[in-house]
DNA sequence: CTATCTGCAAATCATTTGCAACTGA
DNA sequence: TCAGTTGCAAATGATTTGCAGATAG
């Protein structure tokens, strides 16, 4: 048994959507995700809101960041988010990428997750809430909904008179993907 | 300061409260928890089984380490393992026991937990397979059981064609003891 | 104006590694 | 004997912080 999450998660996505909605989805995922959640606001007129109500400022870098960051639905790590807003001409520091990325946590808007040692982010808005299948050979990852896991946890927490403000349920193996291949190299192996 | 709340029995979920994970503070812990799992071998034969499979050696300090570690039922860190073994005059170096841990728990020993930035390790043999209520107030962790989850899981996997190695299902909150601390403080903010 | 930001360089902190001396099989 | 271990000091790598100059409101 490895130690928890060795493979560096890749950024890569593979969507399912558990049974209780949807009947076997393919594996394979356009990349779009689940279905978003209709919201009343952009999350960057959210951010303004949050960034008023506690007194900050509405910077440039933080416009930049959290227009970069809601412009497509992936996970990411704080030092992915820089080098991909580098890419693009985006001039921003990592102290500032670390900085605001906090403050989107605290707004609601991104959610941490910790698959590995390093912190990764996702949608916390206009997203559902979903939990995680992370492979450790490849360090894909595949979201799933489930209602029953809702239910469930809401039965655990009143029993324990327990608060729940988030929960993080990741399944950690091996994806079929890589299991195949496996399998694969196995015949070689035995040949 | 983290007042040990009493073990709880509620129908199938057996729930426990562990001694806090703060690393400022000592390993006490009451040394209750869930019930153990009966098991054929002693914990230290089966290191040595692992270890001698690997080929690798029994030394002294690896014997002390997990001789230490399963002298009790609770969740530790790294640090706290060390600073806990030289209080007792065990001499060992960091590096030695961030090294064993890491066999630990590719010998199925022990298992990793991460609930914030540091590792944290519980027993693996012997021990049940749970899950962790976490209060972000007072960092009090409570275990519990839960077959339906197992279920979903299993469920879950199937679907996917996910071959699960470990899972972590750690929901974060405020317990309740920090909920009514808080509702006492509320009652003075409002006199 | 001036409280808040930003970027830089340096600090932190848990964890890991290179290496020379040691030790179990 | 000698492959595998240990402890030390130093390296790593993600994240954070102090601070001087920049900027939003």
């Amino acid at each position: 048994m490895a130690a928890l999450a060795p493979a560096r998660y890749n950024g890569n996505m593979v969507i399912h959507t558990h049974s209780e909605l949807r009947a076997n989805l393919p594996l394979e995922d356009d990349g779009a995700g689940l279905p978003a959640i209709p919201v009343s606001q952009h999350p960057v007129s959210k951010f303004r809101e949050f960034l008023d109500l506690k007194k900050l400022k509405v910077t440039g870098e933080r416009m930049k960041i959290i227009e970069h960051v809601f412009e497509r639905h992936n996970h990411f790590e704080a030092d992915q988010l820089l080098q991909s807003m580098r890419d693009r001409g985006m001039r921003v520091s990592r102290p500032t990428v670390y900085r605001t990325l906090s403050l989107l946590v605290e707004a609601g808007l991104l959610r941490e997750l910790r698959f590995g040692r390093r912190s990764a982010y996702e949608h916390n808005y206009g997203y559902p809430s979903h939990e995680h299948l992370y492979c450790e050979k490849c360090g894909n990852v595949v979201e799933f909904v489930s209602e029953e896991l809702n239910r469930l946890q809401d039965e655990i927490c009143q029993k324990n008179g327990f608060q729940a403000e988030q929960r993080q349920f990741i399944i950690y193996g091996t994806c079929s993907a890589c299991r195949q291949k496996r399998q694969t190299n196995r015949k070689y192996d035995l040949i």
